[in-house]
DNA sequence: AAATCGGGGTT
DNA sequence: AACCCAGATTT
C-alpha cells in the first residue's frame, strides 16, 4: 500500500515541476504572514479574484503588526466584496493575538497556528507546509475532490466519518520530502485539472490509479451535499440623501454583513415611512428604484431600494452608529456588496 | 437555478 | 456528531 502512495506523491511532484503554479503573489515571499493571508482569502474565493485583494492588503498592511494596529473599519473596507465578513474580523483578531502574545512574530507550531481565530486544521497545515515545509497534510475543497475521486470515496464530505477518511488519505499520500510543493500541487491539480465539472483527466498525473477515471464516474465524487429549500425574504433599503451624502448605519458585529455599513433596512415599506416620520425628516417624494435579488447560502433577499432626498433635516437623531457617506470622498468603511453597487450606481445616475 | 467553500458556533 | 451560519461567483 505505501508503495502506491509514494508513487502518487512522486507523480504529483513531477507534475508540479513542469506545470504547477509558482508565481502567484503570495509565492514571492513565502512568509507565514503572506501564506496565512492568502489562505484565508482563498477559503472562500478563487485565485483570480483574490489577487488584487491580497495585493491591497499587503500594501496597506506590510506586516502583521500593521494589520493588528489598524481599525477594524479599515480591514472591512479592504475586504468589501470578498464576502464572509466574519473572516475579516477573525483575521484582525488573529493579528492582534500575534501582536500581543507572540511579539508580532507569526507562530510556527501547529497548535499555536491552529489556535488563531479563523484558522482550522487545514489552513494551519497549509501555512506551516507552504511557508516552512513542515510535514502537515491539508484538506481543502480541491484536495477533497482529488482524493474523493481518486479513491472513490462515497459519502458527503460534510459528514464527520467521510471527512475523517479523507484526512487519513491526505496524510497517507503526503510525502515526507517536498511537502510544500506537494500541497501546492494538490491544490493546483484540483483547481486546474480535477475541476468540479469537465475535469481534464487525460492531463492528470495520477490518472493511472484513479478509480473514478477507471470507471468513468468522476461525476459521482465527491458526493453532493443534500440540498434543501431556502426561504425568500424582502427588505426595503432606505437610500437617504442629504446634499452629497447618504446615511449608512453600522450593522451589529455578528450575523449577516456584521460590522458593515448598510442603508437603513426595513421589513415593510410602512416601517420605512414610520422611521422617516419619527426622525422628523422632510423629504421629496420617495422614489422606488429597481428591485433586485441578492442570494445567500440560506435565503434569498429581494431588495427594494427606496430613494429619498432630504429637503429639511430638523431633528435627525443618530441613535445608532453610522455615518453620512460622502459619495465624492468615500470613507474607509466596509460595505455589503448590494450597498456598494447601489452607491456606485447612485453616484452616476444622480449626478452627484 | 444550483453548487461551492473552511471555520466557528450551537444543539 | 449533526446541523446551522455566512456571500459571492461560477457553471
Amino acid at each position: 500500500m505505501s508503495e502506491r502512495f509514494s508513487h502518487f506523491s512522486e507523480s504529483v511532484l513531477n507534475w508540479y515541476e513542469l506545470y504547477g503554479r509558482k508565481t502567484l503573489p503570495w509565492q514571492q515571499e513565502k512568509s507565514p504572514y503572506h501564506v496565512w493571508l492568502s489562505e484565508v482569502m482563498l477559503q472562500q474565493t478563487q485565485v483570480a479574484t483574490v489577487i488584487p485583494y491580497f495585493q491591497k492588503f499587503i500594501e496597506r498592511f506590510p506586516t502583521i503588526s500593521d494589520l493588528a494596529a489598524a481599525p477594524i473599519d479599515d480591514v472591512l473596507h479592504l475586504w468589501t466584496g470578498l464576502g464572509y465578513y466574519a473572516r475579516a474580523r477573525n483575521l484582525h483578531k488573529a493579528a492582534q493575538h500575534v501582536a500581543g502574545h507572540f511579539h508580532g512574530t507569526f507562530p510556527t507550531t501547529f497548535d499555536d497556528v491552529a489556535g488563531l481565530s479563523g484558522v482550522g486544521r487545514s489552513t494551519a497545515g497549509a501555512i506551516l507546509s507552504l511557508s516552512q515545509n513542515q510535514h502537515f497534510a491539508i484538506l481543502d475543497g480541491n484536495v477533497k475532490r482529488v482524493l474523493a475521486r481518486h479513491y472513490a470515496v462515497e459519502g458527503w464530505p460534510g459528514q464527520k466519518a467521510v471527512e475523517n477518511k479523507l484526512w487519513t488519505l491526505s496524510e497517507s499520500v503526503t510525502p515526507a520530502k517536498g511537502v510544500a510543493q506537494f500541497n501546492q500541487a494538490m491544490m493546483d491539480i484540483g483547481a486546474l485539472i480535477c475541476t468540479r465539472s469537465k475535469p481534464k483527466c487525460t492531463l492528470c498525473p495520477v490518472n493511472r490509479d484513479c478509480e473514478a477515471y477507471a470507471t468513468n464516474s468522476w461525476q459521482k465524487y465527491p458526493t453532493k451535499k443534500p440540498k434543501k429549500e431556502i426561504p425568500e425574504k424582502t427588505a426595503y433599503f432606505l437610500i437617504l440623501q442629504d446634499k452629497q451624502t447618504i446615511w449608512l448605519e453600522q450593522r451589529p458585529p455578528t450575523g449577516i454583513w456584521g460590522g458593515l455599513y448598510c442603508f437603513p433596512q426595513f421589513k415593510t415599506e410602512s416601517d420605512l415611512q414610520e422611521w422617516l416620520h419619527k426622525q422628523g425628516i422632510k423629504t421629496e417624494k420617495p422614489e422606488q428604484l429597481i428591485s433586485f435579488r441578492h442570494t445567500f447560502s440560506h435565503f434569498h433577499l429581494d431588495i427594494v431600494p427606496i430613494y429619498c432626498k432630504i429637503t429639511h433635516r430638523t431633528s435627525f437623531r443618530e441613535e445608532q452608529a453610522g455615518c453620512w457617506y460622502n459619495l465624492n470622498e468615500p470613507q474607509t468603511v466596509g460595505l455589503a456588496t448590494p450597498v456598494d453597487n447601489l452607491l456606485k450606481q447612485l453616484s452616476k445616475s444622480k449626478e452627484i
